[in-house]
DNA sequence: GGGATTTACTTGATTAATGAAAGGACTTAT
DNA sequence: ATAAGTCCTTTCATTAATCAAGTAAATCCC
């Protein structure tokens, strides 16, 4: 009989593995054993292939940004000057505290970049120092939608 | 002596915990401990501590989306054709399989709808349903740079 | 088709982590 | 000065994770 993990490919029990630890990463496999009806020793395996497989990338936390200081959400859309991007990277890189994510894009711009900042004067001062490198459209978050 | 701790506000060893859980929470309390140079039970008070003023928000996971199959991920800015926004987001709402995120904004649109879709033809539906509610422009991530 | 191999799981024993309680050093408030 | 509170450590009981075997079912290969 062929069935889903003859493939590697992931069956039901690990999706429901995949939205328990989403939603709690910190559970114990012992804990999430019980939710997908195996031992913790199974589910421990089960957990370690998705690791093996790059199904999950990693454990992190969600952190309260605003509690952190860091109230100003903000996506940066990227035009370079030059046709060679080297400039922009490596100041993005050099200014990696306020970026979240830097993504390639198409569409408008080259690039959409998503940054923090503590605060108007962060973000002006950041703004000053990327246009040496890139012109920029500017779209602030004001409230997070659930 | 008064420091950051008297007002309730985080110290350096806190930051160190969030920067550790960020990158491994599911990092056992002992551990964590010896990287700050605590026993684990103090480092498992200062969490504690640390969900309960709700800096710490949730433990969760980085899914590898495109090896679940969600290989499209897109940034839709909207721009609403009514005045009355309601339409558009509860659309959203009943389409929450695709929504990572939808942000109000300020700048060009009024929100900054990101999702992932898993090919071409389900974004091209999506997209269809959505026009009955909002004008967008579509923004396609090609990589995320590191 | 049939024996060898692999996979996924269980059970049981050992090792490690967690949680609770008690106590000490230091700070703050009265 | 003293009482109360905070933050940490130590110790000990409880609980979970890990490791090693063992089993059953599916797959591979001739």
């Amino acid at each position: 009989m062929i069935n889903e993990r003859t493939y590697n490919m992931l069956d039901n029990t690990d999706i429901r593995i995949l939205e328990e630890l989403s939603h709690n990463s910190r559970v114990t496999m012992k804990e999430l054993g019980e939710k997908v009806h195996m031992t913790g020793q199974a589910t421990s395996a089960r957990v370690a292939k998705l690791e093996d497989n790059g199904v999950i990338e990693g454990y992190t936390i969600k952190v309260n940004q605003a509690k952190l200081g860091c109230h100003i959400h903000a996506f940066i859309t990227i035009f370079t000057q030059s046709l060679n991007h080297r400039p922009y990277l490596s100041f993005i890189k050099s200014q990696g505290e306020y970026t979240i994510n830097n993504f390639k894009i198409s569409g408008d711009g080259c690039y959409l970049l998503e940054c923090r900042f503590p605060s108007n004067e962060h973000l002006d001062q950041f703004l000053t120092q990327l246009n040496k490198y890139a012109n920029y459209k500017l779209t602030t978050v004001i409230n997070k939608m659930e």
